[in-house]
RNA sequence: UCGAUACCUUUUUUU
């Protein structure tokens, strides 16, 4: 039960619901670890009701499984249901508040952030950096940084997230005297490619390759953050020699090069890349969905449609960038056509409808998405 | 040291 309890989460974590829940399904007795497990790979996929029959289904629930379920709640912003297991539960720990807070965090709701923090009646470093975020994703980096300084200790992960913040406001300087003042052997990967990633998008190259090279260990991932930097740039041909430059190439790596053809305005060379030079299984969703917008942008919508219709999967950006090509042309019958097909509406879904009934002149349209949209609410 | 909450890279779609 113990290695196919590893299995089981092994497979959760890379996304094979069917190998994990193959494995949960083969072994005899189940433990409360297992069903555990399985449940948070569920919730992990967005297979949420599924994760909630698991639960209903548990034998016995211990702590650990309440707080898994309300986290999946609040992970997904699904606050009510999120509260109204925190009611049910027998009792509350650390973890659970942590994910309501960072749940609130990423909603950008401050003001529910703080005053979580402040009626919680213990705090671990987890806590105190979802605090942290909560401000930063709020814009604001000197309540982010003044929770910074009062926190008990800093973890590698704090300051990571600072220095993260500070490069964001166009603080290097702040953001390279953090690390700086990191002890010695404490900087994590996460830490070094940050700190790269700061120089990168700060336009020092320099500075950037060199830490680049000091890191402990060769890193794509900041690698891949000094080509997506030139890239974002529009300076292509740097970009491309970074790129030939690397060892291997990961998806967020091909990515960054059909960003660096897409912002050098190259729509042609980036469909190239993807559709003829790119290594079979390179592209992911998010390289297909950039295509698509750019072929969108460009007017090209039967080209758009193709790589939409060729896709094995296709997320809530697939389906927004293809409605908003087709409203952007005008062809609102199509686009309203697909708006219908749509799996799930999120706000960026209706946003771009309601103003797409706007311009065709059918405000009376756009007045009752919003209306519908408010009530879902 | 089998399970829940957290940090880094690629971010493409509406305003």
């Amino acid at each position: 039960t113990y290695l196919a309890n590893l299995l089981i989460d092994m497979y959760g974590k890379c996304g094979s619901l069917a190998d994990a829940s193959a494995v949960f399904g083969g072994i005899r007795r189940p433990n409360s670890f297992s069903w555990t497990i399985m449940m948070a790979a569920y919730a992990r996929n967005g297979e949420l009701s599924t994760a909630r029959q698991l639960f209903d289904a548990m034998p016995c629930r211990g702590l650990v499984a309440w707080a898994a379920m309300v986290a999946a709640y609040a992970h997904q912003g699904l606050m009510p249901d999120a509260q109204d297991m925190l009611q049910r539960m027998p009792h509350w720990n650390v973890a659970t508040w942590n994910a309501m807070l960072w749940a609130y965090g990423r909603a950008g709701n401050v003001d529910a952030a703080t005053g979580l923090f402040t009626s919680m009646p213990e705090h671990d470093m987890v806590s105190w950096l979802a605090l942290l975020t909560a401000f930063d994703r709020a814009g604001q980096v000197q309540e982010a940084r003044a929770a910074f300084d009062a926190m008990p200790e800093h973890s590698a992960a704090a300051c990571t997230s600072m220095l993260v913040a500070h490069a964001r406001h166009g603080q290097l300087d702040k953001a390279v005297l953090l690390f700086d003042r990191m002890p010695p052997g404490t900087a994590t990967m996460a830490s070094w490619n940050a700190l790269v990633a700061a120089f990168a998008a700060a336009g020092d190259l320099r500075a950037a390759e060199s830490a680049r090279a000091a890191m402990p260990q060769t890193s794509l991932d900041a690698w891949n953050s000094i080509v997506a930097a030139q890239a974002a740039a529009g300076q292509l041909q740097a970009a491309k020699a970074e790129f030939d430059r690397m060892p291997e190439h990961d998806a967020a790596a091909w990515n960054a090069l059909l960003l660096a053809y897409l912002r050098s305005g190259n729509p042609d060379g980036a469909c190239d890349l993807l559709e003829e030079r790119m290594p079979v299984g390179a592209a992911d969703l998010v390289s297909r969905n950039a295509v698509m917008a750019c072929h969108c942008r460009a007017g090209r919508l039967g080209r758009a449609r193709r790589v939409f219709d060729g896709m094995s999967e296709r997320d809530a950006v697939s389906w927004n960038t293809m409605v908003a090509g087709y409203a952007r042309t005008g062809d609102l019958a199509e686009a309203e056509r697909l708006f219908r097909n749509m799996p799930r509406w999120d706000v960026v879904t209706c946003n771009l409808m309601i103003c797409a009934y706007a311009d065709d002149g059918r405000p009376a349209e756009a007045v009752r998405l919003f209306d519908t949209m408010q009530e879902r609410d």
